[in-house]
DNA sequence: AAGACTCAGGCCCTTACTTCA
DNA sequence: GCTGAAGTAAGGGCCTGAGTC
């Protein structure tokens, strides 16, 4: 960016937009779709300007005009109106053509950077899925090599329990004593045993 | 000090146009 | 040449923070 063109404008609050003639706005005479003459390529831009505007006509910013704003916005990715408007003067754009295309620019970064995230948690999805298939094949696999009912003995009678009291936790798949008649019976997992 | 109002700037959604396969 | 998709400049609405009264 250069700041010699800093120099050169003068920031009017209240006034952003180019139809006052005031600061510098008023040392250019700038046509909003106006390419300027060096363009590299498509410059089909008669009647671009006529005023009786029936539909609009799209501008294209040129190569290097693209370069420019690329570059500035490696920097930054807002600007301030001085900066705005220095740039736009670089540029031969209007100011507000300069905070559109950074507008347009956030959006676009934003919209990759979601898209990316987005592939990463598929992935993610993806590898927890298959971790999970493992983990369930692990568990049959475990279930399977199981002989017969576990054996878990009561601390307060230190006597086996009867296989009927004993259910599964659903969730993290222990076994657990149904409360019937022998309350307080409870499973610790050094008295149950395969 | 608190609330109403205004204004500028940002974001989001959409439209209109261009380019390209 | 036609067409649909993708890219993008720009319009408009809404929100928010700062300044003023």
């Amino acid at each position: 960016m250069s700041n010699s063109s800093l120099e050169l404008t003068i920031s009017v609050p209240g006034f952003s937009s180019f139809d006052h003639g005031v600061g510098a706005c008023a040392m250019r005479n700038i046509d909003m779709n106006m390419v300027p003459s060096n363009s590299l390529e498509d410059q089909d831009d008669e009647e671009i300007s006529g005023g009786g505007g029936p539909p609009r006509k799209k501008l294209r910013l040129t190569k290097e005009q693209s370069r420019l704003l690329e570059e500035s916005f490696r920097e930054n990715h807002t600007l301030n109106p001085k900066q705005k408007e220095a740039l736009a003067y670089q540029l031969k754009l209007l100011p507000r053509q300069v905070e559109v295309w950074f507008q347009n620019r956030r959006a676009r970064t934003k919209l990759k950077q979601t898209e990316m995230e987005c592939e990463y948690l598929k992935r993610c999805f993806g590898s927890l899925t298959e971790e999970n298939r493992r983990l369930h094949r692990e568990v049959e696999q475990l279930r399977a090599l199981r002989v017969g009912p576990p054996t878990v003995i009561s601390p307060n009678t230190c006597q086996p329990l009867p296989a009927s009291t004993l259910t599964m936790c659903p969730r993290c798949e222990r076994v657990t004593t149904t409360t019937t008649t022998t309350s307080n019976a409870s499973v610790k997992p050094s008295t149950l045993t395969q």
